[in-house]
DNA sequence: AGGTATTTGTATTGCCAATGAACTTATGAA
DNA sequence: TTCATAAGTTCATTGGCAATACAAATACCT
């Protein structure tokens, strides 16, 4: 999930490569089936190249054909193409305090098969916890198999910090994880024979999930309330993860200084007064504090990104109070806010939003860059 | 300095572009002067096309031929190719509360011509401060003649909030400026005919500086203290602007709830503890709260942003009270801190940093695409 | 019903930039 | 002086797109 500048020549293949994922992104992209011809008419291409790549985008089963509509006006009716339905699908595996879930997303972006299964995993430890999932994952490829779907890829979403190289999980403190390395652990129990799982902060993955339910947004904070404060932040349509991975960590962002102490051996960091379990104190004055805090911290993030929008996910979802609350916040400290406001929203996914955006995430990798799923249609 | 995502397809012209863009890039990062065939080599083309690119390049006057060394080993002799230090140049402005600046940087990134006046500009206008500017900038632009340097572009640097579209600049509070349309105002007055000039924020350019100045920074936040605070943030050696260049603004990031009132309508800002005018205030505990302040603000770009370098700069690079507050803080509340600690470094340049980073923008305007000066050589 | 206009999609030719192999140039070492 | 080695150049080949011409499928007009 982080950006790496290699220094490869373009080829002539590079060009083709580009076109190619240029052409499926307008058919993606498109609220109705696109023709060859409008595929060149919208890149200026000619019709001869739109035509040459919109069938190898069939060919690889990427896109498929639907009948030409009605026809409206004069001349030739257009075929149009949509994404594929069938073919290749995405896997997202979800590990949470209170759950576990799987989901398979297609290449229309659809959500095909969810399962998951209630249950604390705090102090299980990896062993049995990933063994679960593992399981969980084969039910939902086994599941597959009739729908005409083959699992491209599979991604793993965890409350944590994570090596993305090495997919390893440095830390995820409310599953009392340490130095975890999921990709071996996972890797032969998947049904995803050849490659090895990507995985990501819960946060970023949900992040995920927001982008591809709402076509209208484009960068956003999506702000994720569990034990822990994560964030995942979007940017031009694309995960924004810093140079390691491990950016949007608003938890242990101090909104109360000198307050009370974290986990993490701070003070007043924004989990010790908006995580689930300072929002579940019995305190009088928990729902003010967290409010203020939350808008505190979101306002900081909304400054230094430079957002329009922000989604509140998780726990906070169901919390119209703590809307209101960083609504207020954000007029009030975000520099930009008299000119352009922020808009707030709270997330309509469910709980399981994390494991559809890491299935959304393998999608994505198939989206940007057909070329190399051609050889395996 | 945003990114807009264009849909253009990929031609044959955009592969010769891109790697001609390759081959100048090893040129500029390279220690030491670089053969065809050392490129070709680096990048996996053949020594035709890198002697290709090489010949464009030289044609186009962005580098130079250097001498063989004394041949150490056998077989014919590498002819070196090192970036010119004649033919185009960026021209950097800089307008600030305290002084006006501009500065001449060529493609080898060193700094030919610099020139300031001190001078309090708050409450002038726009009219008579901009009108001052240009004649620095002329006045830059005449000198250069004689050395054989032509100004390709030009860019200003501004204490504010830009529309980077437009180059307008939206509020400049501490100039007392709203809604100003630089370049309107600058671009029939300066020496650059045909170019219109960027306008960016002052903290941004100053990053840029800062980066040209070390080759060893990579992702970084620059904080520049001033009357205001502001900083910019690199990834991967790039500008990082947000979706509307208004990225970075950790002047108003809340580091004292409730705290005295800021000049935006807020309370507790940064600024009220860290800005110019607060360090300068007479109380004790000026120092203890503008460090202390300055520490959770940082640290929460730090979390947020993931980044493994902070570089103080303006008024901070004077202060090692302040560094040290910092780097307490970033060590309390970076959540990576244990594992992945974060330098903090105070920047050595001076008080035009930001001219030089604007003029530096503009040679990097010229470095990430050569094929479009090919033409202008 | 038949011709024309219009639009979609396909086939052919030419161009551009990179590749690969052969060739030339310039040096050190035997 | 000759050979080995490396740098740089020349030339035919290849892949991909542009441009143009052509075939196919429909609506509209008479």
């Amino acid at each position: 999930m982080t950006s790496a500048s290699v220094r490869v020549p373009a080829r002539q293949q590079s060009i083709r490569a580009s076109n190619l994922a240029l052409a499926y992104r307008l058919v993606l992209d498109a609220p109705t089936p696109v023709s060859r011809a409008a595929l060149a008419a919208a890149t200026g291409m000619t019709r001869a190249t739109a035509g040459a790549l919109a069938d190898a985008l069939l060919a690889a089963g990427l896109v498929a054909e639907v009948a030409p509509p009605p026809a409206s006006s004069a001349g030739r009716p257009a075929t149009g193409l949509v994404p594929a339905s069938t073919g290749w699908a995405g896997l997202g595996l979800e590990v949470n305090v209170d759950h576990l879930a799987a989901c398979v997303v297609d290449l229309t972006g659809a959500v095909r098969h969810q399962v998951s299964i209630e249950g604390d995993q705090r102090g299980r430890g990896p062993g049995p916890v990933l063994a679960d999932l593992a399981e969980l994952a084969n039910r939902a490829a086994a599941d597959l198999a009739a729908t005409g779907l083959h699992v491209a890829g599979a991604a793993v979403a965890v409350p944590g910090l994570v090596r993305s190289t090495s997919g390893r999980v440095l830390r995820a403190p409310n599953l009392d994880w340490q130095d975890v390395d999921v990709v071996a652990d996972l890797t032969p129990r998947l049904p995803v024979t050849p490659l090895a799982p990507a995985v990501g902060n819960e946060a970023d993955y949900a992040a995920l999930a927001e982008l591809a339910a709402d076509r209208g947004l484009r960068d956003f904070l999506y702000v994720s309330g569990e034990i822990g404060v994560g964030a995942g932040v979007v940017f031009d349509r694309r995960l924004f993860t810093g140079s390691r991975g491990w950016a949007g960590e608003i938890g242990h962002v101090t909104v109360e200084p000198g307050g009370d102490a974290c986990r993490c051996g701070a003070r007043g960091c924004l989990e010790t007064v908006a995580g689930l379990d300072a929002l579940r104190a019995p305190t009088p004055d928990a729902a003010v504090r967290a409010g203020a805090g939350l808008g505190r911290a979101i306002a900081a993030a909304v400054n230094l990104y430079d957002l329009d929008t922000v989604v509140l996910g998780g726990a906070y979802a169901g919390r119209p109070d703590l809307e209101e609350s960083v609504r207020a916040a954000l007029t009030e400290h975000v520099v930009s806010a008299g000119w352009a406001p922020v808009a707030v929203r709270r997330s309509g996914l469910g709980g399981t939003a994390a494991a559809v955006g890491a299935a959304t995430s393998v999608v994505h990798g198939i989206h940007a860059d057909p070329a190399a799923w051609e050889a395996r249609a």
